[in-house]
DNA sequence: TCTGGGGTCCTAGGACCC
DNA sequence: TCTGGGGTCCTAGGACCC
């Protein structure tokens, strides 16, 4: 008989402002901001940064006065930064447990064989000790019998400074009670839409989802939902994957800073993520067999005109050519193109991806 | 005036086939 | 006027995640 497993969730505290204060320390115990590209959005916030009121995804232009009225310490994202961070992040946790799943920038499952409670929280503190220590990061960790159950775990450690960052849930009564105090929507898997579906049948929490009628959360929320349900009943069906599955598609697109009229403006910008996408493409050692266009106007604009369209075309061959791609990619643009819009964002998606020998049967 | 970017999975519905 | 019953494949759109 298998040895019953235990899942973990490992999740660095605030990366981006994190890792920011990896790099400058004199933001250590100052609120600081984190945002998004062109500087639009608020995509990350230190503790004191949400005590504060900043909220995440918040216009930048919406916060500048609270951002000012306090010293918010407001920085522009630097990927290069927290990508080798997430390395060295993910290397330490590789060396100290055998099955990881990285599972985003700042967060990876591992599994290991169920323990006693103070052996589990020994383990933990180690791991997160060492992370501090060698890299300066703080993290959390969440312990349960599923991801799903894990990631509620890790919540808990995070949000209670108690738990010294480390937190196995409990079982019987006491589960039921702290379930009871996690918001339906705050579940795994569980986002804003399916939230307000299950509102609406009384579900508020994730004991009550839990509880609730497997017909209806089946119905409501199709297998996805039905699966989060078996997971929060302690039943794991969202396996580990240690091994990363090779990428399906490569999105690269931005926001313009200011709108865009003109064409060959936009054939400019649609030809330079062309040649980003095709990078990682062959960075991957990949071909693709399909590419697709999209732009868009602001949406927020509700004054003005608004066009919003994609289109897909296939290969003739797989490729990982820049020049072939953005030839397709300029034959979609004059196709999609209508004058008289003020262009907000162009992108591009390659698909159809193939390991880069695939294409090589010319012999 | 200013509102991110990059992914995955699932379903419904249409086209087409026998 | 009545008008079968499956299949498969593809795509667009929705929903979710970080």
């Amino acid at each position: 008989m298998r040895s019953a497993q235990l899942y973990a969730l490992l999740d660095c505290n605030n990366f981006y402002a994190s890792c920011e204060r990896v790099f400058d320390p004199r933001l250590e115990k100052r609120p600081v901001v984190v945002l998004s590209n062109n500087d639009g959005c608020v995509i990350a916030r230190s503790d004191e940064a949400k005590a504060l009121g900043i909220g995440m995804g918040t216009p930048f232009f919406q916060c500048k006065q609270l951002i000012a009225s306090h010293q918010i310490q407001v920085l522009s994202s630097n990927y290069a930064l927290y990508g080798d961070l997430s390395g060295r992040v993910m290397e330490i946790l590789a060396r100290l447990e055998p099955a990881v799943e990285i599972y985003s920038i700042d967060e990876a499952f591992f599994r290991l064989p169920a323990a006693a409670p103070a052996t589990i929280r020994a383990q933990g503190q180690a791991i997160r000790k060492t992370i501090r220590r060698q890299l300066g990061l703080p993290v959390s960790i969440g312990y349960g019998p599923t991801k799903t159950l894990a990631k509620i775990a890790n919540r808990i450690a995070k949000k209670q400074p108690a738990r010294d960052g480390v937190f196995t849930l409990p079982k019987g009564p006491e589960l039921d009670r702290l379930l009871a105090t996690v918001e339906v929507g705050a579940v795994w898997g569980i986002g804003r839409r399916s939230a307000l579906k299950l509102n609406a049948c009384g579900i508020r929490t994730a004991l009550d989802l839990r509880d609730a009628d497997p017909a209806l959360v089946r119905r409501k929320l199709t297998v996805t939902g039905a699966r989060t349900q078996l997971e929060l009943r302690g039943i794991s069906c969202i396996e580990l994957e240690a091994a990363p599955r090779p990428r399906k598609s490569i999105v690269t697109s931005r926001s313009f800073g200011r709108p865009v009229q003109l064409l060959a403006d936009l054939r400019e910008a649609a030809a330079t993520y062309v040649s980003l996408a095709a990078e990682k493409l062959r960075a991957a050692d990949q071909k693709c067999g399909c590419l697709q266009l999209f732009l868009n106007t602001n949406r927020f604009r509700e004054d003005q005109p608004q066009y919003v369209n994609s289109q897909t075309i296939h290969l003739p061959r797989p490729t990982a050519s820049t020049p072939e791609l953005i030839g397709g990619a300029l034959a979609l643009l004059a196709r999609l193109y209508r004058p008289g819009y003020l262009y907000q964002k162009v992108g591009v998606i390659l698909l159809e991806l193939s390991p880069g020998q695939a294409g090589q049967s010319e012999l």
